[in-house]
DNA sequence: TAGATTGTTAATCGATTAACAATC
DNA sequence: TAGATTGTTAATCGATTAACAATC
């Protein structure tokens, strides 16, 4: 892989903050702003960017305008891109009501759950059978998919999905999933977030002695 | 800091790859095992291990049920930890009822909304005015918060948590937030993972020219 | 004992940062 | 022009991995 995860990442916080700065009325930045808006070094703004042949002016630095451009374009943004989620628990159903997709250009457009009690037609995101989810993933050519559903189903799931054309997967499910070589999954898992948050909160209580003492 | 946010992470995943193997009746294990288990390398475990000073058999390898004290306790599992959330919207929602933190020993005490319609203060986690949260947050002596509101509340918000004694924020809106220098804030951007997962999904299609090209 | 595994040191790798020539 | 900023190369930094002596 030419580019790292982070190196993707970071694209999408320039973006978010190029936006911003037009909405403020900016119609250039210099890699320095830039830099400070998203909290790295100017030098990793200009490397990512070279990294795309993303270039600016010697001494005017970037059109705001065309750099988005270029942007949304590296990140997908310039289509609309369909996503199902599969599980309508709470997480779940939080993801299909959310509206922050829409004005990202991401739409979901369907739901789908082992429960019958839990499916939906008419919703404004009709929640389905998974029963279903293959015949719709087909006939909409969908490549992404979200799992929201129990640890246990997780990975039935996902097989499931790689054998629809489902092509990444962003997964909730607090366990790793096993997934074919052309594909990629990406992990939201909120206890370890949360987790991680409580250690350094602790740590930064205890006096300073995070290092090693052997027991 | 001594310990990097990713080592943390780590540990968190052994605790529960842990959990999975006594329950499936090991008592011991060794480095090798385990990092199968988390996908990473033997090397790695056993630095990991050292640096916090846990140590094994040269021979038998690890306890499980030893190590998943010292675990426990480092990640500060060996008491239950009190959480608040601000926004009530479909995703503060979703985490006030999310099962999931409990089994963790994390516990959300507590919602606040700045709406007074979406307040309530019956439900098994109440929702109160955000004007209550100083007092709360002081009484229970709260360590840990998340946000779950638009972005353009969100600097508020924080600074709220921070003055009422919060050290540690969760944040899910899309936007930085300046923090004292005792504190810690992780940042979960569903827009960005998902935006994460259709960039590589569009690029494993495309042939394999990431590299640059110079526009 | 011989074999296997830990704990730790040294080597490697990749990502970030600094520096600076090119140039507007 | 002089000053400022880009684009890129080289240096630094930190994290991961490999190797291996110690030892059970």
């Amino acid at each position: 892989m030419v580019t790292s995860k982070n190196c993707i990442i970071r694209l999408s916080r320039y973006k978010n903050a190029l936006y911003r700065l037009l909405s403020l009325g900016f119609l250039k930045v210099f890699s320095e702003t830039l830099a400070d808006e998203v909290g790295v070094t100017a030098s990793q703004v200009r490397k990512d960017f070279s990294l795309f042949g993303i270039s600016g002016n010697k001494k005017g630095g970037y059109q705001i305008e065309a750099l988005l451009n270029k942007l949304s374009s590296i990140l997908g943004k310039d289509k609309l891109q369909k996503v199902i989620v599969v599980g309508s628990g709470h997480i779940g159903t939080a993801l299909m009501k959310y509206k922050g997709f829409e004005k990202e250009g991401i739409k979901i457009t369907a739901g789908f759950d082992i429960d019958p009690a839990k499916c939906n037609k008419s919703g404004t995101v009709p929640v389905l059978p998974i029963g279903e989810l293959k015949d719709f993933v087909k006939n909409d050519a969908i490549k992404i998919g979200i799992i929201a559903t129990p640890d246990i189903a997780a990975q039935q799931v996902a097989d499931l999905m790689f054998e629809a054309g489902i092509k990444g997967i962003l997964n909730f499910a607090p366990i790793r999933i096993k997934s074919p070589q052309d594909s990629i999954v990406n992990y939201v898992n909120l206890e370890l977030e949360l987790e991680n948050v409580i250690y350094f909160v602790n740590a930064l209580n205890k006096p300073l002695s995070l290092s090693k003492d052997s027991a």
